[in-house]
DNA sequence: CTTGACCTTCCCATCACGGGAAGCTTTAGG
DNA sequence: CCTAAAGCTTCCCGTGATGGGAAGGTCAAG
């Protein structure tokens, strides 16, 4: 099985394929004589688990302890589940951000007339509101991409 | 007023002053003999909007339009509410993305012992699950970070 | 006059990819 | 058998929005 056919059994790019190597999150495969990889069923269980790994927000290097849990057969599930549950906790700051934003931006919306006048309270407030101070705007970890 | 002046007056950084700069975001202020950026009260005005707009999760693009339609006295308002709630949308899309995960992995989680017991759902879900064909992964425009 | 705080430009790293070039290999068709 | 196309290889660049840091000039206080 070449990288192509790896990449479509497993949805994962053969771009990602050589980069997910590259970086020792997958073990390199044989290679043919002229230098082809080759993989096999269980490269592309792998490359699935990978490819829910980061579906579920989870990054790189997160994926690459899931891996390592995943491999180690004598890990207790607590382990996993407590892993599990710190995620959760960093999707739903994440989401709390962005909700701050939102109600935020629909308050200011909602006072916005909307019509042909030029006065708009988002751009007033936008200039004249105090700079909050330690304002969040979240990590790039577990962040999530369109067109997957 | 120097840079570090109007950083700390703004909120941002003496760095991402320069960038804002090199990338026509904020217009390059005048400089000393030396060559220092002499920065003005309506300087800094210019830097809070741009930072509170950030703050929103407006991406350095959508700044740009905003600061247009802020300094065009003449646009409707219709305008800028349009573009508020695209923006609200594009949030909230990203929110249902996250809490997509949220609820898959709480699932997981969920029936998931949490005991010394190896046997662990989470990990087979990854490793089995079929492959989800169109999968979100969101964009990296409007992203929020830590520790602003 | 020295020290240290500030400023300048420039380059590098991040994270998780995608695009594309240049060149080799394999496969299918005529 | 030869050719064209498809597929593979490596390598480098770009993304977005920053932070870090080096090397060097400037300014103000002691």
């Amino acid at each position: 099985m070449n990288i192509g056919q790896a990449a479509t059994a497993s949805g994962v790019s053969a771009k990602m394929i050589r980069y997910y190597e590259s970086i020792g999150l997958i073990e390199a495969p044989v290679r043919t004589e002229a230098g082809y990889r080759v993989y096999a069923g269980d490269d592309v269980h792998t490359l699935r688990f990978v490819k829910r790994a980061r579906n579920l927000g989870f990054s790189i290097e997160e994926t690459r302890e899931l891996l390592a849990l995943w491999r180690d057969k004598s890990r207790a599930s607590a382990d996993v589940k407590a892993f599990a549950l710190r995620h959760i906790g960093e999707l739903e700051a994440r989401i709390g951000e962005l909700q701050a934003m939102v109600k935020t931006l629909g308050h200011l919306a909602h006072h916005c007339h909307g019509d042909g006048r030029p006065d708009c309270p988002i751009l007033e407030d936008l200039a004249d509101a105090p700079v909050r101070q330690g304002a969040v705007r979240a990590g790039s970890r577990g962040r999530v991409r369109h067109h997957a």
